[in-house]
DNA sequence: ATGAAAGCGCTAACAG
DNA sequence: CTGTTAGCGCTTTCAT
């Protein structure tokens, strides 16, 4: 039996152990810390591994022990904000030896059919990752997915969203929106601003809708336009046509403060002479457009350390503990877009 | 014996035979395609597998089969042009049940120390991964990892540059750069233009030693300047200045087309009127610059596709096989930088 | 057509 | 302190 050639013949704690002359499970000891051997086969059992070029096998230790060290990590390459928040979960996780299981729904810009977006669920499952860190900004199956974890009890954290599901508890990493929101209305005041229109997300959107209730508890808005995204030039312009008299605009995300820009020089209005305008979230693009733009900039890359901090304390062992809501500071970038009008 | 509480419990094969009356062997044959077994008995499995929403175990199965069905990839998250190459790695290896394993050099921006840089790797190593896809674009120890993987004989694919070196025997994928410069020479050409700067990458690179090649055999500029990012934007302004009849600009990626505006802008020459400007790459932003940029686009997605196909190719056992070259075609895209000046 | 036996590389209880 | 024993969940050979 067993002939199937193997991928590749990596050395095993079987020949370390037959090399430094000691039984296979006290390789196993000393690899793991070696608590109490003696110095002398600690050496020695370091010695042959390093001259056999061992590495020890987590798929094998994985199974053994029955503890994952796998994070299902499900934030597809959307933009500049989600590489930071995918970097503050990469390094977070490798520091503490977890291993990040990058996967998201296929074709996610293309018309997505359900059942390839359960398969990236499954593969995780069947990869028996530990716990599960979801930005659920673009699932549509977001809730099939929630539940596939939470029915088999794996911890999840949820970055830029807070989630609120029968049976689910959840932690969760978010920018304080509505304290950057509240930035904004603020920096509008001091600049003497007080025609302002604000382009906001869809209020489905925990994100969108806690900026835009924030902000309009600071300041009287000339008009609110909510979800824009499905016909994003058409209604900047209608508006801001609509709206002669406006100085300002806070745009719910720096995508539409770009498109801002364009409809804007369309119009013949100059940023910031004749418009202050006002992003969220500080993407790449932002201090390259002319002029500069001014926005908030709400720390991804930390999230993504949080999130992933989170998921490694509830998978060494704090399942029951209950769920959190970390909230993470932010911070206006004062650029080039906004002026004085007093 | 047998007590630490494992992560979860998951129902196995055993449970599966349990339930439908069958021998754990017979479960594990139904669940590769059960060839030659009664269909009654696959129907038996089936049933009971589902009932207790059985999901099977890729560790156990990795590690008694000796096949590994894990890739690892290593291109970290620097721009839009990544992460099109990582979705299109992304899609091609999940279809296929293939599971990439993204794993990037930490605090790729900041000074790095080789100790971490190595860790991915031997992380990747400890998941016995079966080959490596790997972008060296960043990669400071990019020759130190190509050994550690080929010298365990993992097929490695490189993306978006050939590697030659002792021992090694890589596949790579590239864009084809001399073809899209020769493209962006012609356009110039057809425009009129004859007075034409070239802002290069450094030559110790594939892409921008093949780019700058290829368009001086086209056409015969007034000036090369050679790896401008150091100090960007001084030498471009100085070269600007320094030739004044210069009416044309081919920059070697996006990110130096970018800063050719604003310092054209700093300089009071207009786009595309005084200046026309060609990037490479079509990054994200470059239709949102003001006018939006020509480019080169270059398929990064399929860049990914392939590569992913390659490596799969060579873990199915083809491991003999000579290393290829595989050249993807590049595209021209005309859009608002670029006038003609007949 | 099915099952028994053997074992991948590893861990964890226990004994000596 | 070290080795023995008994597995994790799975595959593969071989016997029935």
């Amino acid at each position: 039996m067993e002939t199937m050639e193997p991928t590749r013949k990596e050395p095993s704690q079987h020949e370390i152990a037959a090399r430094a002359g000691v039984a296979r499970t006290t390789v196993s000891l000393v690899m793991r810390g070696g608590a109490g051997l003696k110095q002398e086969t600690i050496d020695k059992v370091h010695k042959a591994a390093e001259e056999l070029g061992y590495r020890p096998n987590l798929m094998a230790t994985m199974t053994r022990s029955g503890k994952s060290r796998m994070v299902g990590v499900m934030v597809p390459p959307i933009d500049s904000y989600w590489a930071r928040i995918a970097c503050g979960i990469h390094d977070y996780l490798t520091e503490q030896k977890y291993i990040p299981l990058f996967l998201w729904p296929s074709h996610m810009f293309e018309d997505l059919d359900e059942h390839r977006e359960l398969d990236q669920v499954h593969l995780m499952l069947d990869c028996r990752i530990g716990g599960v860190i979801l930005w659920p900004y673009f699932a549509k199956m977001f809730e099939k997915h929630i539940h596939e974890f939470s029915s088999r009890s794996l911890p999840v954290v949820t970055v830029d969203c807070s989630i609120e599901q029968a049976g689910v508890n959840a932690d969760s990493v978010l920018g304080d929106n509505r304290t950057g929101a509240k930035a904004v209305a603020k920096h509008f005041k001091e600049l003497g601003h007080k025609n302002i229109i604000h382009f906001a997300g869809p209020d489905s959107e925990d994100w969108a809708r806690d900026r835009r209730e924030a902000f309009e508890e600071e300041v009287d808005c000339l008009t609110v336009e909510v979800d824009i995204r499905p016909r994003l030039d058409p209604i900047m312009k209608t508006t801001l046509e609509a709206h002669p008299e406006t100085t300002a605009v806070f745009a719910a995300t720096d995508v539409f403060a770009r498109d801002v820009y364009r409809v804007a020089a369309e119009l013949g209005r100059r940023i910031p002479d004749d418009l202050s305008v006002v992003g969220y979230s500080d993407l790449d693009f932002g201090e390259y457009l002319n002029p500069p733009l001014t926005t908030v900039h709400d720390n991804p890359y930390n999230m993504g350390k949080r999130a992933a901090s989170l998921i490694v304390h509830r998978m060494e062992g704090n399942a029951e503990d209950d769920p959190t809501v970390q909230l993470l500071p932010v911070q206006l970038l004062q650029r080039g877009s906004t002026k004085s009008i007093v």
